[in-house]
DNA sequence: CTGAAAGCGCTTACAG
DNA sequence: CTGAAAGCGCTTACAG
């Protein structure tokens, strides 16, 4: 008993127009009267009819999906980032290709697909693209937006915080506390986001004639504890770390708590992102705030926008956001 | 300068063979010399020619996307669910229109844009479908797997977690780790998986003489924190409180911390789920495990074993778990 | 092994 | 306001 699915051929035939009719019924702003439009909505639904998106896509060369790529990383902040897209993108009309990527870079295999898939644009998170694979993309008129993310190299659309000035802000709010002994740890050291931090830290700290130890991470909790492990095993300790995301600031938090240090008074911790758990009552994080919120809408307006026109002039948006501060750096007095 | 996208006429044009002889270069298993399909491939490669898996779509009747819907909610446990249904589906050739919900149940809504979208079938995760919801899917030939839920109602293929034995099983072990006076934090009351871990612990304890004490969560860390310190502030308070997820236990453990006691010798605590964080020195939480792999693997065999056929026939799989002993329950001397 | 033709389910000028 | 016809980019009998 295969059922053949019931298309607008068959509609017509029982309202007793024509197919081109059925088709402007479910077209808003085509003319139709409102009598045949009633007469063929109730065929319609006594059979279950609804337009197949996909001959739609391919005769209006427009499918209104959009391809997601995300990186392959435990980190709650991306899923949260996941759960607004889809929800933005579907509040506009689009829906959501997604694709889970394990590399660092999206890979042609990957871009290959939601070619096939005719995606009208591509929205990147936590991952880079090769200049090979954007031209690529702009070949078919396909926009990308990178979000929290942004390469020089490569002409896209981007939109990640202003993590330089960011890490500036930290470090110097930092040193107003009294820490005088700072440690970073960074996230994977080939990442825009991880680097720009690092570079925003050292630099404001340079001003006050200071150095900060930095130790290598990965953004993963498991790395961020033995990073502060050793960090914390040497001679000089840090008084005060900041770690590329919250999730390596509460690695760090624990492997001192582990080493009976206390927090904020013999160390103090700051993270990046603000992900929800940084605010629980055994965390009480310091850290950042993105403005995700807005992040998200740029990325997905930039998108749109760019999907109507034919031509792609990439441009960058940084956003700023703020510094939380909860318990686990100490107030100056 | 709006580029047409180069389709497999305009190959064969430059290639000098047929449209159809294109066509069969691309579908594996087609008949064509070898020389041909060397040439047809230069071409194509050339003109960047990949076929348009939506028209190809259109005529087979087979589209290869999957249509997962899943609960908006702040659980890692889900986003992990998330990331290996998408590289497993990939796997096998699939690809994965997204979809986030807001409701307990899945929208009438929100099911009429899969099937707009042709998709083959349908995994829904952390969230219920209505029977009216399932018929019409059923009707359309498209099979349903609910992940971690399960309806008596509604015919679907379910994969979850066997929670009553599950629970039954932590009862037993904290009593036998001395435990007498337990209690029970829910998950939303109306999902089968909170419904089932309640009904195992409760019964379990019957069979020894106890009844647990019951407080009512929602899945979150918040809610959680809030119920252990209603039952802290009571005359009799629990010495040991079983969570349904992680989360939930995760907020019990830093609710009991708050009060100054200590875990696990005043109060053990068990979690469900045993996402990433419990593993964190600082949680160490004893949980149990869910075969989740497993649980995906079976989930997206039976889902494309049912694309194949054309009369579905429903079934439930229950797979069991382990505890994972860790230090928030006492051992038994 | 290859080509001409029909058809998947739709939209949209064009003509009336 | 409505219908007949062409066409989106593909696959697949059918015939050779």
């Amino acid at each position: 008993m295969k059922k053949k699915t019931v298309n607008a051929m068959e509609v017509a035939r029982l309202a007793k127009v024509s197919q081109s009719t059925v088709s402007r019924v479910f077209t808003p702003g085509s003319n139709v009267s409102e009598k045949t439009k009633k007469r063929v909505l109730e065929i319609a639904k006594e059979l279950g009819y609804r337009p197949n998106a996909l001959a739609r896509g391919l005769i209006m060369n427009k499918t209104n999906i959009v391809g997601l790529a995300m990186r392959d990383i435990a980190n709650p902040f991306y899923h949260e980032v996941l759960g607004k897209f889809t929800k933005g993108l579907r509040k506009r009309g689009y829906h959501v290709l997604f694709m889970y990527t394990e590399n660092d870079e999206i890979q042609q295999e990957e871009i290959t697909q939601f070619l096939e898939y005719s995606v009208e644009g591509v929205i990147v998170t936590d991952a880079y693209l090769s200049s090979k694979v954007v031209s690529q993309l702009h070949e078919n008129n396909i926009p990308v937006v990178l979000f929290n993310r942004y390469s020089k190299d490569v002409p896209c659309y981007s939109v990640s915080c202003d993590n330089y000035a960011a890490a500036q802000q930290i470090a110097e709010y930092l040193y107003e506390q009294g820490y005088r002994n700072m440690a970073f740890i960074s996230g994977r050291i080939n990442t825009s986001t991880s680097q720009d931090r690092q570079r925003g830290f050292c630099d404001a700290l340079q001003q006050k004639g200071l150095v900060p130890i930095i130790e290598e991470g990965d953004y993963t909790y498991e790395r961020a504890y033995e990073a502060t492990m050793t960090l914390l095993r040497r001679e000089q300790k840090p008084d005060a770390i900041f770690g590329a995301n919250d999730i390596t600031a509460l690695g760090a938090l624990d492997a001192a708590k582990s080493m009976g240090l206390s927090v904020p008074g013999d160390l103090g911790i700051v993270g990046f992102d603000n992900i929800q758990m940084a605010s629980w009552p055994s965390h009480e994080l310091t850290t950042w705030e993105q403005p995700v919120d807005e992040m998200i809408e740029w990325a997905i307006d930039t998108l749109l926008n760019e999907m109507k026109r034919t031509n792609v002039e990439p441009a960058s948006k940084l956003v700023s956001g703020r510094l939380i501060e909860r318990r686990t750096t100490r107030k100056k007095m």
